[in-house]
RNA sequence: CGGGGCGUAGCGCAGCUCGGAAGCGCACCUGCUUUGGGAGCAGGGGGUCGCUGGUUCAAAUCCAGUCGCCCCGACCA
């Protein structure tokens, strides 16, 4: 294996901040030299962050493979016709681009590929000799985004590993579903990345489960919830916390309060003289063409996902100040005593609490000891309330913290919802056409990499770990211009590269100070220094970037290759 | 899609309030001197001030529209 030559690389380095990015990632990628934008979320990879990239995808490859995973490259480009038959040309919206070819079929670019798999598994899978299997690639995916955001972190086209999984039932997919679940954490640590797997919402995809891997980390768009005493974790949407019931008071008879301008829990609480937690707070949705009266308790938010679940409704959205006045409830002072024309969705908090203050349907009026059974009913009594930092888990009685974090992963038990919709059907045991069991898996390679950047850096740049640093070793000559100690450092980064190491010669003609800065920018876990000092010594200097432990080795081929591969590994111990 | 910010040389920015010759630092090119932690001197190249229209004798600057990028929110199979 060759080295690189700096001089005749493309690897352009910044010294200033660059003004368009926030994320420390973000920065870094760009000043190191590792992708340049074309368009909002569509990047270029420089060579440097094509390695990268590739380092990343070959330790995934190494565990999929592990756990059976057999590689393939499904198209970019799909007929629209497959996705109207699952019903996500609808349901995926705004994310699919479409557009049409030169026939005028309708087209789009995939921004998953269940459709495509199922279709493919539907034409090749007939029997359950054949089953199990384990698909996956790693492959351009296309989602318009609303939004794309922080760099690498979420963009509109990116490089993703996609595996689904087909079995003969159920227990055969949760029999596979935990190795997967292992290869992801064995993923995640070896890129130098302890990940939290939490508990997913399978919400709408009527899956039997599903488990995102999260990077806590404040710059993280996503919110979980992790238990400090026995490790529960679970997404925001998903995350469940005990609440307190307070059963013991004797119910106290109905009574109207005035509450003047007191159109908030808060306020109302205030006024009142009494917590929030002995509120019932009135919050209405529109859901499915109806309106949707929630009642929670005054100190917790309406979880909206949890809602939607339990409403069996896609739709969800704020009701407007018409459709609660519809229900014949008066907003800021709304009751649910006596509300009709909306289903009352009350919170388990509201059905585990005595006496508490709710709207009286009138303006600048409440009433106090109203409680649930015996001045109003529910449709539904459920947990819709978000958990909060500080509660109790319903498990341990620990407290739940919420936390930040970067979803890398996520797998799923997808069941037969696609093999269903496409017909794709293996004859059992007996004989019996029945549908492929499925199971879905996800890691964002470009988004993998921009958390290993999150997770390891400091002030001066990239520090790699050398499981996917691009490179394991920079040699740097200070003085290029001199014949010598340029064919010597050209010798040091041959014999590097014969003994197996992945080596760059900054060859540059620059000053040592920028070769210094560029080296701990660019985060390689070894750099070799070869200056005129050293060489006068006999000597040459290796330099560790994780903590810049110097250490001056003899200046001779091998010494130098096995002190470098001796840091190397103590780099990934 | 709602809110906010920003578009002036490759990068970072000033100039805009109050219209009157497009600037600074870095980078880049040439030469010389330097060469172990972002060197010095001298010379030089590079900009339809995002775009369109309007006001004006005159627009980077004022007005209208439009496009792009970033951030917060909504959204996120």
């Amino acid at each position: 294996m060759a080295y690189v030559r700096w001089s005749r690389y493309f690897l352009p380095t910044w010294k200033e901040e660059p003004a368009e990015a926030d994320l420390p990632s973000h920065k870094l990628m760009l000043r190191a030299g590792l992708i340049r934008p074309l368009a909002a979320g569509i990047y270029t990879y420089l060579p440097l962050g094509w390695r990268a990239l590739r380092k990343v995808e070959a330790i995934v490859r190494e565990e999929m493979d592990a756990i059976g995973g057999a590689e393939l490259h499904m198209p970019v480009v799909h007929p629209a016709e497959l996705w109207a038959k699952t019903g996500r040309l609808v349901d995926a919206g705004e994310i699919l681009i479409r557009f049409q070819d030169r026939a005028g079929r309708e087209m789009v670019l995939g921004p998953t590929h269940e459709e495509v798999v199922t279709d493919l598994a539907r034409r090749e899978i007939q029997s359950w000799r054949q089953l199990p299997l384990m698909l996956y690639q790693i492959q351009t995916k296309f989602r318009d985004e609303p939004r794309s955001r922080g760099g690498l972190v979420r963009v509109r086209e990116f490089t993703m590993k996609d595996g689904y999984s087909f079995h003969e039932d159920l227990a055969d997919l949760d029999r596979y579903y935990p190795e997967v679940y292992q290869a992801y954490l064995r993923i995640f640590r070896r890129c130098g990345l302890a990940t939290v797997p939490v508990e997913a919402d399978s919400g709408m995809m009527g899956g039997t489960g599903s488990h995102e891997f999260m990077l806590a980390s404040e710059h993280g768009e996503d919110t979980f919830v992790r238990c400090e005493g026995c490790g529960y974790a679970a997404n925001r949407e998903g995350a469940v916390a005990a609440k307190d019931a307070d059963l013991d008071e004797a119910l106290r008879a109905v009574e109207e309060v005035a509450t003047p301008g007191c159109e908030t829990i808060e306020a109302v609480a205030r006024a009142l003289g009494v917590p929030t937690s002995k509120t019932a707070k009135a919050v209405f949705y529109r859901a499915a063409g109806e309106v949707v009266f929630v009642v929670v308790r005054g100190d917790l938010e309406v979880n909206e996902a949890k809602l939607a679940r339990v409403l069996g409704a896609g739709d969800l959205r704020p009701a407007t100040e018409d459709d609660i006045r519809a229900t014949g409830a008066v907003p800021g002072y709304a009751s649910p005593i006596g509300v009709t024309g909306a289903r009352v969705v009350v919170d388990d908090s509201i059905a585990g609490a005595r006496n508490l203050v709710a709207g009286a349907n009138r303006e600048g009026f409440h009433l106090r000891n109203v409680n649930f059974g015996r001045d109003f009913q529910a449709s539904v009594v459920a947990d819709v309330a978000l958990a909060r930092d500080g509660d109790r888990c319903l498990r341990c009685g620990g407290t739940l913290r919420v936390e930040r974090g970067i979803e890398l992963g996520h797998i799923f038990k997808l069941g037969t919802k696609y093999s269903q919709a496409l017909e794709a059907t293996f004859l059992d045991r007996e004989g019996r056409a029945r549908p492929l069991v499925m199971g879905c898996y996800g890691i964002g390679i470009g988004r993998l990499l921009a958390a290993v950047l999150e997770a390891h850096h400091d002030r001066d740049g990239i520090v790699w770990p050398g499981s996917v640093a691009p490179f394991h070793v920079l040699v740097a000559v200070l003085n290029p211009k001199e014949p010598e100690p340029l064919a010597y450092a050209a010798s040091v980064a041959e014999h590097l590269a014969q003994a197996g190491l992945d080596v760059l010669l900054d060859d540059r003609e620059r000053t040592a100070g920028e070769k210094f800065h560029d080296a701990k920018l660019l985060g390689i876990p070894v750099l070799a220094v070869i200056g005129p000092r050293g060489l006068r010594k006999g000597e040459v200097d290796l330099e560790r970037r994780r903590d810049g432990a110097r250490t001056p080795v003899r200046a001779s081929l091998d010494v130098i290759a096995t002190s470098v591969q001796d840091m190397l590994r103590a780099e990934s111990s």
